[in-house]
This record gives structure tokens, C-alpha cells and sequence, in this order.
DNA sequence: CACAATTAAATTGCGTACAATGTAATTGTA
DNA sequence: TACAATTACATTGTACGCAATTTAATTGTG
């Protein structure tokens, strides 16, 4: 029996999984400046673009489900980044709103993309057909 | 200011995030099957190739370190796969060998790369490219 | 209107990830 | 050869990530 197909670098799965912990450790230092951690970053960033949304908007967006956004969503609160209130119309649903100090945080995250363009050695090339690819597999 | 840079679709490094766990995620059901967990079935990979190996050696190759092993390899050796002893010439090293058990295991997953490969919708040419693109950025 | 079905969040439990620290074995060097 | 430095692994603490379940609010239907 040939076993070559159970090789780990015949897998596509893992150099997409060793990437994405990659790219998010080489985020850090950047974060760790800002007191962010790569979730609550990317929560923020559905945030600062849309003002609100709820936690279901953010789960959908961010392809999280409440048990992984809860946690997340009190930490940003707890520290004034964020506020967290049921819905006027239909209690269910929880507004997530960025406070002035989010709306501060902004600036001070708004230089991390371009410091982070800088830690991914690929061609700009390389890096859109990546992008296309990677959107492809998301469907 | 321009906050643009600060867009989720703009970063490459969500879709890449997105995909990793979404592939994982795919993953599950036939993990599932022969009760393995992704980190699981990845360390497995490297035994099933190799037999035997350190816990160094197993955390350069997966990308992890010793604080994410230790628990992930003392379940595969509470379910019999694995074995777990110090090296007789060097008692720092851990010496982690597969069982006949594990070698069976073998056989129940040689299965899954191509189940696995059914379930990304890339062309062949796509799955090649970023491959190669997910390898470069790994240096 | 009553009430079953659905929906949105929160909670619980398990399994990673990883930084920081601890411990024991080995190595390098004065 | 002492002993400082290094190395390998384990442990601790924090933060996800997700399945499964629970709770509360809303919606759909007879």
C-alpha cells in the first residue's frame, strides 16, 4: 500500500493552517502595541468600518459563531473599545457599538496594515492570485 | 484619513485565516470517523512517515512548540496510537514512536487526502499555485 | 389568542495555540 | 572538573474556536 497521499507535505490543508498561525504571530508584535489580540482586531475592523453591527452580523462576517464572539466582545468592552446592548425593536439581538475611544484606537491601527505588507515576502502578483484563490475556497 | 487599508477585504490575512479553519472544519467529519482531532491527525502524519520522532523534531515540522504537544501527544498515547519514552542516551529528549495500534489507524485514514481533495472547488492549476505561493511565504 | 417553531446570545466543555516559566539533563568553558 | 549556559520538555495562564446545550425573545400557524 502506498502512503504518499497521507504525507503532510502532500496536504494542501497544512501550509494554508502553518500560514495563517504564521501571519497572525508576525501581527503581534504590531497588536501587542495597540493591546489587541488578532480576533479583537478583526472584530474591530468589521466595527470601525460599519460603526455597529450585531453579533450575528459579526459572527457571519468573520466566520465565528456567539461562543468564540461572547468572550471576545466583553474583552473589547471591559476596555472601553466597545459597547454591548440588547436591540430596542428585538431583544435578541445584541448591538455591538464603537465608542470614542475605538473610534481613537483607529488611528493608532491604521498604520499596521502597511507595516504588515511589509513581513510577506511575496510579489504583489503572487499576493493577488493568493487573495482570488484563497476567496475562491470561501465560496 | 482614508481608513480603507484598515478593511477586512482588503487584508490577505483573514481569507487566509477563514480558510484554514474552514478547511479544518471540512476536515471534521472524516476526522471524526477514526476519532482524531486535526492536531491529532497532523502529528500522526509525521509518525505514520517517519515512526519515530523527538518532540522537538515534531514541533519544527507542525509549527508548534512543546507547550502545544505535550497534551496533544499524551491523548494520542492514552489512546494507544503513540508511545511516549525518553531517549536512553540523551533524558531531555522524548522519543515518540507509533504502535501497531497507530500503524492500523494508518490504514482507516489513507482515505481522507482523497475525500478531502472532493472538497475543495479548486481547479488543479489553483490548488498548484497556492500551494506554492503558501510554501514561499513559510520561507 | 395559544403555543410550537425559530432565532439570537450566552454558557459549558473540550482541545488547541502560545508566551512565560520551571525543571532536569547535557554541554561548553575557564 | 566545577559551574554557567544551553537544551528539551513540561507546566501555567490566557485566549481562542467550536460543538452542544440553554435561555429568552420573537414569529408563524391553527
Amino acid at each position: 500500500m502506498n502512503y504518499d497521499v497521507l504525507k503532510l507535505e502532500n496536504q494542501l490543508c497544512f501550509p494554508l493552517y502553518a500560514c495563517s498561525k504564521e501571519i497572525i504571530r508576525r501581527y503581534k508584535p504590531f497588536l501587542d502595541d495597540i493591546d489587541l489580540t488578532y480576533t479583537q482586531y478583526i472584530a474591530m475592523m468589521i466595527l470601525w468600518e460599519e460603526e455597529q453591527a450585531t453579533v450575528k452580523e459579526l459572527g457571519t462576517r468573520l466566520y465565528l459563531d456567539s461562543g468564540t464572539l461572547t468572550p471576545v466582545l466583553k474583552k473589547l468592552e471591559s476596555k472601553g473599545y466597545i459597547e454591548r446592548k440588547r436591540s430596542d425593536t428585538d431583544e435578541r439581538n445584541l448591538i455591538v457599538s464603537v465608542t470614542d475611544e475605538g473610534k481613537k484606537l483607529r488611528e493608532r491601527a491604521v498604520c499596521i496594515p502597511e507595516k504588515m505588507a511589509g513581513c510577506v515576502n511575496l510579489e504583489k502578483e503572487e499576493a493577488e492570485q493568493l487573495y482570488r484563490i484563497l476567496y475562491k475556497m470561501l465560496g
